[in-house]
DNA sequence: CAAATTTCAGTTCCACTGAGATGG
DNA sequence: CCCATCTCAGTGAAACTGAAATTT
């Protein structure tokens, strides 16, 4: 995913001081950090999102996951099979509008999500490490200040 | 790339508020306003990327290149191809070693670089709009302490 | 009949891999 | 003969698109 090791300090200051090439980085790395967590569970990011949106809002629609989890709606359907097959949520038909699926965490989709959670705190950890608390903080507050800003 | 509208403040809190979530949003939307910015003027990241190398490092072998810029040696040669097409590159065999290329920018690079350098620093200043002249220092010192920590 | 939801297949885009060609 | 460099075709992953099926 175009993280060549690079010897520390080879690339350009053109690039290597930008704002945008940072947070690049620090993405790529996290991305990863992430994707190999989820992988020694045999989990992927999208199982996370959304056992995390269905334990935080309960059942849900499709589409209302989608938003939650911020997911295509079409990785939304094809992960939910896959949680599905693991008996991790449970989907069923909506009395109320049988066009939509209401889709529920079991107790194995929580067990497995407080898992996920661990390796998730997990990499927090590790991404911030070379910052003191403080530093953290602060950092943290300025990030959500520029995240906020989207639209 | 993943950034479906999602009204704001819908996401999970136990996504929303995960440095990594955080990063990863903000970089989503730097690599958007980059592509965008690029694509006026028909260019893409990659086009500048080497051009910068080449600017600051003077000719080099693609090798070399693809050290300095973060690129896989494939896509090297094909974004070289197309600068060469551009008259912004120049390629000759080293005359030391003839398994060699090496690349050259021309006048006509080196202009246009001076252009997307506008481009970059146009989405900079959009990116970081949000924060004071104080705040984008502290925050800039903190992700290079975090970027730094990358091997 | 028009609109919404879910699903599936297909497209597109991106980055990487493997191997051939050239040369040292 | 083996290694380095460059190139290109092919592979695989990830996200999106279009359309069918179902129901409102």
């Amino acid at each position: 995913m175009n993280d060549i090791p690079a010897p520390a300090g080879e690339a350009p200051a053109r690039l290597r001081d930008l704002p945008t090439w940072m947070i690049s980085r620090v993405h790529q790395r996290a991305h990863g950090l992430l994707v190999e967590g989820f992988a020694r569970e045999g989990f992927r990011g999208f199982h996370f999102r959304l056992l995390a949106a269905l334990d935080e809002f309960g059942p849900a629609s499709q589409v209302e996951l989608g938003q939650r989890a911020v997911m295509d709606r079409s990785d939304v359907a094809t992960t939910l099979n896959d949680l599905a097959d693991r008996k991790m949520i449970r989907r069923s038909v909506d009395a109320s509008d049988r066009r939509r699926n209401i889709v529920t965490i079991t107790s194995a989709g929580t067990k497995q999500l407080a898992s996920l959670d661990r390796v998730v705190a997990g990499v927090q950890e590790q991404l911030l490490s070379p910052l003191s608390a403080a530093d953290r903080t602060r950092f943290l507050r300025l990030l959500a200040r520029l995240h906020g800003g989207d639209s």
